[in-house]
RNA sequence: AGCGGGAUGGGAUAGCCAGGAGAUUCCGGCGGGCUCAUAACCCGCAGACCGGUGGUUCAAAUCCACCUCCCGCUACCA
């Protein structure tokens, strides 16, 4: 089992720890239906993007990867995502084997040279793959990064395609130049992969997603970069391979670093290397899970569905691999709605989530079980609340700590009693259900198990009330309570996936010996310690106070993040707003494309009567136009607005005949602040509307100097 | 534009692949009960014509077609 590496640019938040909470319940679960499982991840360190950041922040890239991955691996575990091996792309393992693979494909007639137009910086004699290039984009003219509109459409931008490129680092003007790359022949595998989509397992959206690829225009893939990070093509030195080849390959090196380090440590305690029953002590033989009759599931985030479904499953069969048996792509976790954003601290941080001091297991429960994994879910600490409180402390964690309670004050401990046959029951259809669950891939049903049986619990003791029994039918008070402590029993091994950390506790509040993250499923039906000790509560309340002040801390944030400065906010100030993602309120310059005007939505923030009067707005007429130099757009402009004829600048040129403006009535915004524009300056603002530069103007005979309200 | 995901009681969600007793669970509302339990727990009531329109069927939230509205993806960014 896998996780989409994590990119080592940036911290984590709790979207990204989604994927990874439900990897890690799914793997734990596989184990507990007695499966010998490898559950492997690591930091994806390649990249144009850490390039380009690492020299922004002058460190190298390797230094600056790394410093990411730290972070990463230290902040797993405090989640308990615990991965049996958690490496990185830039690993002697990693890069030996990422090699060998493409060797075996170039081998295998599966890789070609071609040439391809690529940006060149000619001074610094560099090339400028993807985001080291930026420009204007040639569909809607807004500020782009070299691979997409980042700022204006959204559109994806092929190499060449940018206008105005400039190389990101130097600001020199980039020059584009023929290079030979490789190119993977994709397109070889349509047929197999139509047959493989067909039979993958996991969820709808991994499986529905890659169709249009897949049956449409298959292309060939260039796998190489001209890049100095990342892992060089076998053979050829200066050209690098594209991260999306390395990348996945660290899942075969992860495991493999996994199965070497089993083997030197042998069979130690770590709660990592339990493996399954029987393999106890046995080294994990990576090349049969890869190669041989192993099965590989990988769970990522939705975004990447492509790279796993298409990509990677063409690599494996290229080099005589497995292809994968399932692939879980999780939905995103919003806020409002609105996706997270890293950039502009729009979101809610791993650290920060650790830092309030939560049990790291209510996450888990709650982002596992809030909805379907496949389906977007937002995060709010009402809705957090609202499920620990109510599923966690008031179903669970009170169930399982009156029953313990009960017994360990009447009985010390286990009555002596037989097991119903009602509860038996009730527990062997909730092993059959989670089993069920497993096999449908379902991480929800799974983390739903241990709640649902808890409610089973509270109804059942409610309904005999035992605290009667004990005096009017001592035998039946025990017969119940020995019920309840098998089911608290059965609660912690079934919770144990999901919420490992609960589960050890509850464990070891019933007097068990051995480690809960050790048992099977069937342990859920073993009789329980004769005697435990008094239990203390497994969860705490949320209180109200708590999640108010936790909301206006977060929205604080969001607000921070989502309105821009507002007034004034020079194109200047948006270029230092690097990597902005979802961007709502852009410049109001150039939005739309030729052939699609999207309309801006209306501002939602109302202005009242005395703001508006604060616009001096006045019926002009255009004396005289002259184009300024050098500019594309810009004329000057006289015009007479009654007490005085003001010279303004306007970018005209390109949409309006020179010569036809004289004589026009315009508005004008007359108290606006002066400016100077290519050395003219400006004494005013003309009105216009849309991209075309559509002027206001009055119907009836309004003199120059009228004022407009 | 194509493709994917979604639209289910006031809010949030399950069910849909394998069609069948007028639909799950959590919150909220109303009314009871219990007192072993973290004002926790249990029971009952009100509340949804399952986005719209057609179709298939003895039977559709579930299958098919078309439509509307959200969110996302569209390969050489990760």
């Amino acid at each position: 089992m896998t996780c989409g590496l994590p990119y080592a640019n940036g911290d984590l938040h709790v979207g990204h720890l989604r994927t990874y909470v439900g990897g890690d319940t799914f793997a734990r679960a596989l184990r507990t239906l007695g499966q010998e499982v490898a559950f492997v991840s690591g930091s994806d360190m390649h990249g144009t993007p850490v390039a380009v950041n690492a020299w922004q922040e002058g460190v190298s890239p390797e230094a600056f990867a790394l410093r990411h991955h730290e972070r990463y691996e230290g902040i797993f575990p405090r989640f308990d995502v615990d991965f049996d091996n958690y490496g990185h792309t830039r690993t002697d393992a990693n890069v030996e084997l990422t090699q060998s693979f493409v060797h075996s494909l170039d081998e295998a007639g599966y890789v070609y040279d071609e040439e391809i137009e690529v940006a060149w910086d000619p001074e610094e004699e560099q090339a400028l793959p993807d985001r080291y290039v930026e420009g204007a984009c040639p569909y809607c003219g807004a500020h782009a990064r070299g691979d997409e509109c980042d700022e204006g459409c959204g559109r994806h931008l092929e190499p060449g395609e940018i206008e105005d490129p400039t190389s990101v680092v130097t600001g020199n003007p980039a020059e584009y130049r023929t290079r030979s790359h490789k190119f993977f022949r994709l397109s070889e595998f349509r047929e197999y992969l139509g047959e493989f989509i067909a039979r993958l397992d996991g969820t709808s959206n991994a499986r529905n997603q890659p169709h249009e690829w897949i049956e449409g225009e298959l292309q060939d893939w260039c796998i190489t970069r001209d890049l100095d990070w990342g892992i060089p093509y076998p053979g050829e030195e200066e050209l690098m391979l594209y991260v999306w080849v390395d990348a996945p390959i660290e899942y075969v090196a992860s495991t493999k670093e996994f199965a070497e380090s089993s083997e030197s440590t042998g069979d130690d305690d770590s709660p990592t290397s339990d493996g399954s029953a029987e393999g106890a002590g046995e080294s994990f033989d990576w090349e049969r899970a890869w190669a041989e009759d192993g099965e590989l599931v990988h769970v990522i985030g939705r975004d990447i569905i492509q790279h796993h479904a298409v990509f990677w499953p063409a690599m494996l069969r290229g080099v005589g691999y497995n292809e994968p048996r399932a692939i879980l792509a999780s939905g995103f976790v919003n806020l409002d709605g609105k996706a997270f954003s890293t950039s502009r601290d729009r979101a809610v941080w791993a650290d920060d989530y650790l830092a309030e001091g939560f049990d790291p297991d209510l996450y888990r429960y709650y982002v596992v079980t809030a909805t379907g994994f496949q389906q977007d879910t937002d995060f709010s600490w009402d809705r957090f609340q609202e499920r620990v409180n109510s599923e966690l402390v008031g179903a669970l964690g009170n169930f399982v700590y009156r029953s313990l309670l009960f017994a360990h004050r009447t009985y010390e401990g286990t009555p002596e009693s037989e097991l119903s046959t009602t509860v038996r029951e009730r527990i062997e259809a909730a092993i059959e259900d989670f089993e069920e669950s497993v096999n449908e891939y379902s991480v929800r049903a799974i983390g739903r198990a241990p709640v649902e049986l808890a409610a089973f619990g509270n109804e059942y003791i409610q309904r005999n009330e035992p605290w009667k029994l004990v005096d009017e039918d001592p035998d039946r008070a025990a017969q119940v309570i020995r019920d309840c402590v098998q089911l608290v029993k059965a609660i912690g091994v079934l919770a144990a996936p999901v919420m490992p950390g609960t589960a050890a506790r509850l464990w070891e509040q019933l007097g068990e010996s051995g480690s809960i993250g050790e048992i099977t499923l069937d342990a859920a039906l073993e009789a329980p310690p004769e005697t435990f000790d008094a239990p203390t509560e497994l969860f705490e309340r949320i209180e109200d106070g708590r999640v108010a002040e936790l909301n206006e801390e977060l929205q604080v944030r969001i607000e921070d993040a989502t309105s821009e400065p507002g007034t004034g906010a020079a194109s200047a100030d948006a270029d230092a707003q690097e990597g902005g993602e979802e961007n709502v309120d852009t410049e109001a310059e150039p939005a739309a494309t030729a052939d699609e005007a999207d309309l801006e939505p209306i501002v939602e923030e109302r202005i009242g009567f005395e703001e508006f009067q604060d616009l001096d707005l006045r019926v002009g007429r255009i004396e005289r136009a002259e184009p300024i130099e050098d500019s594309d757009e810009l004329v000057r402009l006289e015009v007479d607005i009654g007490v005085e004829t003001r010279g303004v600048v306007a970018g005209l040129k390109r949409l309006h005949d020179t010569d036809s403006l004289p004589g026009q009535k315009v508005v004008i915004v007359a108290n606006m602040e002066k400016a100077e524009l290519f050395g003219v300056e400006s004494n005013g603002m003309v009105l216009a509307a849309g991209e075309e530069a559509d002027l206001l103007t009055t119907h009836d005979d309004a003199s120059p100097g009228t004022r407009v309200h």
